[in-house]
DNA sequence: TTCACTGCAAATAGTTTGCACATAG
DNA sequence: CTATGTGCAAACTATTTGCAGTGAA
């Protein structure tokens, strides 16, 4: 799906808050680092920091906190509500859905074109530009249905 | 739209509990009143307290919580992830979908009728059962795209 | 009368902030 | 060198829970 990678999207993503005058710091690094390491987990932004800790233990919950949002500020990273409670991250390029069963909590991936004709309906009707990557489908997995 | 006038949709809701064996109260009579009579209005959970306080100033916000989840498990209400933080409740006969613009915060009612082809597909190629009501849609209004 | 419901206060989970120190550029 | 970023602790917001008293059936 990547034209380009893993290995050198977080080296990207870098270059470009370089190419706009921001710092580059460890901690920034190691967040992307995660996002895209992890980035078919829907890991919970907690879950998130207790990873990147296993690599850099000196960095703090807060800061994964202040750099997640830094990076939504800079473009590089959209956030989920997937769970009731959980706010998950992913690099702004994994644009993609989900679908969350409300009784087993689990989250699929879902396909960009079954939002085509919605997407449409909504600009045409309401004037309204549907942000994707930001919806969240709740329901009954298949599994949970039986 | 609804084929009951509001003030016997309460009445009808509380003698379900009743018929079920289930106790009406005060706080259970007056948390469906107030999602009744402030049905447009996408209250928070706090929001709703303080509206429901200005007649019973006695019902406490925990209350308002418990009751709340209480009549979600009995299927009277349904409740939707408005703004980032703030959870939303409804009566479950009231049964749309919301697009909420991330810059101004305000929340769009939407025709179910715009998620008929997503829902198929869903259940079509995932075998995921799409419960709406619940889903928001996250974008710009017409407005703050200026 | 009896057991479910409620008020209250205190606990919890997730997230944010102030401040002094560390570090990228 | 100097502004920006970070660690830590403490504050905050939304929500949940334990317990003892209240009230619906």
């Amino acid at each position: 799906m990547a034209a380009v990678p893993n290995r050198s999207q977080v080296a990207e993503m870098l270059s470009l808050l370089r190419s706009r005058g921001e710092r580059v710091t460890t901690a920034r690094r190691a967040v992307l680092e995660a996002l895209v390491q992890y980035r078919d987990d829907h890991l919970g932004t907690e879950e998130l920091a207790l990873r990147i800790r296993e690599d850099h233990p000196d960095i703090h919950l807060s800061t994964v906190y202040r750099t997640l949002e830094y990076l939504e500020d800079q473009g590089l990273v959209h956030h989920v509500h997937l769970a009731h409670r959980a706010v998950s991250h992913h690099v702004a390029q994994d644009h993609h859905q989900h679908a969350v069963c409300d009784h087993c909590g689990r989250a699929f991936d879902l396909d960009i074109s079954m939002f085509d004709e919605l997407s449409r309906r909504l600009a045409d009707e309401h004037g309204f530009t549907v942000e994707l990557g930001h919806i969240t489908i709740g329901g009954r997995c298949a599994d949970c249905s039986a």
